[in-house]
DNA sequence: CTGAATCCAATACGATACTG
DNA sequence: CAGTATCGTATTGGATTCAG
């Protein structure tokens, strides 16, 4: 589990963006924070059942993250069975409009699709 | 019988963003995309001096990917030395909206180091 | 110059079993 | 329930070399 310091300098000096991206949108932090911003507080198994495609271990290790990251908090009530609720703050919020110009992108996944499919077809007919 | 699957099972179904992150954010393409996008068309070599921590390989390899899906073009000259041009697309043009709402968020990560700061410290004192 | 080919190391991920 | 521990695998990226 590595974090990229937020201070990096060298390597993307040529893209401004690039911590940010580092830090929301790392493997499976996409899913996590838009199933807590959508759905409101859930527990460890709404999440994973959300998220079915997951193991339970990278499922910890990403929610540390995001934990630490200040993204989401973490609640842990001592009963028995246990139950820890995932929440995300305040500053995770903050990344609503984001999520949203992302998803004003989503009609341009067709083009995507095409560009695919013309490049492999050529790729196909070796016309390069 | 038929009933394509629409349970909420795949990341995808839990996150409809996530095609976008997997086409746009994957390793090394935000610089990649920020620099032709910022600086116009540039050959192989340009690139690689701007992005100087990318092996030629990696970067070969990325370019191809975003030519695929149509957010770049590549424009080979057949000269001696062989000179080629890469450039942004008018699809991958359209990203700039998405770019600049990222970088806007940059004030915020401050309060990341921060949260990082205050996890990192409450962890070394076994607060938890 | 623009890559392709090859080999190698790191590590992230998945599967499984187990605990408080 | 909410994880942890351990192991094995698989993908990825880096280093190096070479070619059209």
């Amino acid at each position: 589990m590595e974090a990229p310091e937020v201070t990096e300098t060298t390597p993307e000096l040529a893209c401004p963006i690039a911590p940010i991206v580092d830090i929301v949108f790392s493997r499976w932090t996409t899913p996590i924070l838009w199933s807590l911003n959508e759905y409101g507080r859930q527990r460890f198994v709404e999440l994973h059942r959300r998220i079915a495609t997951i193991t339970p271990k990278v499922l910890t290790q990403r929610l540390r993250q995001l934990e630490r990251d200040g993204l989401i908090t973490r609640t842990y009530h001592a009963e028995v069975p246990p139950r820890v609720e995932y929440e995300i703050s305040e500053l995770g919020r903050s990344l609503g409009p984001m999520f949203a110009t992302l998803a004003e992108w989503s009609p341009n996944l067709a083009k995507v699709a095409d560009a695919r499919a013309h490049y492999d077809d050529r790729s196909r007919s070796s016309a390069r």
